[in-house]
RNA sequence: GGCCGGGUAGCUCAGUUGGUAGAGCAGCGGAUUGAAAAUCCGCGUGUCGUUGGUUCGAUUCCGACCCCGGCCA
């Protein structure tokens, strides 16, 4: 379908759509968006939560400064690994990037796995308060005596529909439905009852999605054996040596990085730290999956099938060519 | 070769005073709105090493055999 086709099929529409390259981790996202870069004129946004980290470089499978130089690549490197990135900022530094890329001509392929980020993007996040630590430190203390289950019930009294929604042993969205409360005053679910998308764009959603968990899982772990060669137990003592990070910080929650943390702290041994990474790659692409096969519109490949590449193409020329 | 331990879910192990068994991890399914590579929910039939015996009934008791540790020769 070319993209004159799909702008008649979408009434409204003016502009062209936005590619979408997405899949599990480790699946060869990267690999094809470098190919189709060779043959249009993309520049890549990445999707991920964890490439966003400075520092956080080998474990990531963040691009390396050759291929950077080679393609534009946006949205590395944003914060230090103390900071606390979002999928809020995302959605905002997504869309500034995407203008900025089209106001120069250039094509925006957005490729990642972190599919919150993409549906933040694409479906819309609500305008809702960013993170207080304050806020955050008053509901751990009332959480630590009271437990979660009884914060669970606390929120029920302000906002039942979120309650509803949410687990009482949730206690990352019990808190955070509580936090939002205490900052606004409004309930979290009439907040987000109002997400719009920031970007009145189409997208083209592509994802590669192995038929065969097996040989992911075969994968996932050599990916991971390859990193440990190029040196991913000494990225992770370098962050661990400069003091100011502990196992609760995002970057050092990220797959790879945590288990391999406990074991610079002594906590267990490289074995079975290496083993449990990897044991987390594989839970982590399984979550992916399970985002992919709720989203609407979006066409799939299995990245093991030598054909794909020509699917994955046709499937975004829509997106690459200038009308 | 002898003695002692042990052989139960993919892995580590618990248990059944005899009525065919359950935890953790792994795996699988799901949820997912500023931590998301996070967080949370749900899913447990497996020749209870093999084979004889006792018994209404054996994974459980007894015998033999096989395998794995350890000690002794």
């Amino acid at each position: 379908m070319s993209a004159r086709e799909l702008r008649d099929l979408v009434p409204g529409t003016t502009a062209r759509p936005i590619g979408v390259l997405t899949g599990p981790t480790g699946t060869g996202k990267s690999d094809f968006a470098l190919r189709l870069a060779r043959e249009f004129p993309i520049e890549i946004v990445s999707v991920d939560s964890a490439q966003v980290y400075r520092g956080l470089d080998i474990g990531s499978a963040k691009p390396d400064a050759a291929t950077r130089t080679a393609v534009r690549h946006h949205l590395l490197d944003l914060v230090d690994a103390n900071a606390v990135y979002s999928a809020g900022q995302f959605a905002r530094d997504a869309a500034h990037v995407i203008a900025d890329i089209e106001s120069r001509g250039r094509v925006p392929l957005l490729v990642g796995g972190t599919m919150l980020y993409l549906r933040a993007l694409i479906g819309g996040i609500a305008s809702l308060p960013k993170a207080s630590e304050p806020i955050r430190t008053q509901i751990d203390a009332d959480a630590k005596r009271l437990g979660w289950p009884a914060m669970h019930v606390r929120l029920m009294a302000v906002d039942a529909a979120a309650a509803a929604r949410i687990h009482p042993n949730d206690a990352q969205r019990i808190q955070r439905a509580l936090e939002v409360h205490a900052a606004t005053g409004e309930p979290i679910s009439r907040l987000q009852a109002a997400t719009r998308s920031p970007l009145a764009r189409e997208f083209l959603c592509t994802a590669l999605v192995p038929a065969d968990r097996t040989r992911l899982h075969a994968g996932l772990a050599q990916r991971f054996d390859s990193m440990m060669a190029d040196g991913l137990l000494d990225e992770v003592r370098t962050l661990y040596a400069r003091g100011d990070l502990t196992a609760d910080h995002p970057a050092i929650r990220a797959v790879g990085y945590r288990q391999l943390w406990s074991h610079v702290a002594g906590e267990c041994s490289l074995e079975l730290a290496v083993e449990r990474a990897v044991a987390a790659t594989r839970q982590l692409a399984k979550r992916q999956m399970t985002w992919l096969r709720s989203m609407p519109n979006i066409r799939s490949f299995d990245p093991y099938d030598a054909q794909s590449f020509v699917g994955v193409r046709e499937s975004l020329i829509a997106a690459f060519c200038l009308v």
